[in-house]
DNA sequence: TTATAACCTGACCAAGTAGTCAAATATTTT
DNA sequence: AAAATATTTGACTACTTGGTCAGGTTATAA
């Protein structure tokens, strides 16, 4: 009896809560990123990531409750990603250098990591439906820099008013996010050369 | 009594059935087409497309049986659009060219129909797997013409050898359909004017 | 006119899915 | 050591969804 308790102990290696929630967490995140790559959101099912994860199904809700919550901790994770790669330019004088700068940091996570990068593109092509929940909550602070950047863009004349600045940064994502796959593409279909002028 | 049985056949003005099957299959495809575009293969539903075609939902499956099908009935609809568009040319000397005149067809059929185009952009996106089956039964002769151009190009060595054919071709309509979306995004985004050099 | 074949559709069902919950186990605090 | 707190998970449920089918209607061929 005692020494069934001891050995459970020494078996279990007595991890705290706080690497368990930590590193299961980090453990679900990935799978998730995997699944929803493959499948989508509404293609993904919670038993799919579970078994990704070699975690019971219960586990995966008992952390992020429900799979549209999953859903958007993944996608805010990507986020923060390309956040960490482009802010360290976060002010640009031409729109063009700022589009390349984008571009550039999108096409680094797009090499780095590849299933985010199609998480971001199959949001992006049914309209950013969860986009805008992210944005508005957490990455609020950044987003307005963006945003009071295209102003100044458009005030100065440099681009073309196309009403809400929001929709028009929803659109530089998805065009640099299609330039980053389209380049990624081309190099290796093209053995490295560029096929453009 | 006799008097009703004249006043239906007068209200049903009696289509043909020939019309009938015609005309239903048509309106199916493009509700589908629609809805798919929307939320992808899995997350469209076939009620969604009914509710869209304004049949009921048995209907959807007396003519097109499965979703599935249905489906795929959709991608060959597309890829026949864009055949008619693109193999008036079946023959290009260099690869480049050839390319380009793959994009212009693209672009064109990205404008003219949208929702075809992310319907496309989707299969693609989730690694097309649902291509093999159209391509190998209907469309196969089309297929095997460019499948032809692009093993004459890797023998001059004027494009590299990357294994199959087919996952070539899957590539370059990948790439092209990236470019005709970014540049139909750019071209709203920059007002006409061009970005690249 | 009658028989046959195609079309139509409401009612139904089997399978699959997101999410719940209670009971068991493990860790931390007192 | 004991109480309190957090994690784990199998069993369960309410609900959605693709697909079937019988019985009806409409068009066409005989």
């Amino acid at each position: 009896m005692g020494n069934l308790k001891v050995a459970e102990k020494v078996r279990s290696s007595t991890r705290s809560k706080e690497k368990i929630r930590e590193e299961n967490e980090r453990i679900i995140l990935i799978a998730a990123e995997k699944v929803f790559a493959k499948h989508g959101l509404k293609g993904a099912t919670t038993k799919q990531i579970a078994d990704m994860a070699k975690l019971p199904k219960s586990n995966i809700h008992y952390y992020f409750h429900t799979k549209l919550n999953l859903y958007r901790c993944v996608l805010e994770s990507i986020l923060v990603d390309w956040m960490k790669a482009a802010d360290t330019f976060n002010t640009f004088d031409e729109p063009r250098e700022a589009f390349r700068y984008y571009v550039g940091a999108k096409m680094d996570l797009s090499r780095i990591r590849p299933y985010g990068s199609k998480v971001w593109a199959n949001e992006i092509i049914s309209g950013a439906p969860e986009m805008e929940a992210i944005l508005s909550s957490r990455l609020k602070k950044w987003v307005d820099t963006c945003v009071g950047s295209i102003n100044t863009w458009v005030e100065l004349k440099k681009i073309i008013n196309v009403g809400d600045a929001h929709t028009l940064l929803y659109m530089i994502w998805a065009t640099t996010q299609h330039y980053a796959d389209f380049e990624y593409q081309v190099k290796i279909l093209n053995n490295g050369k560029r096929l453009t002028d």
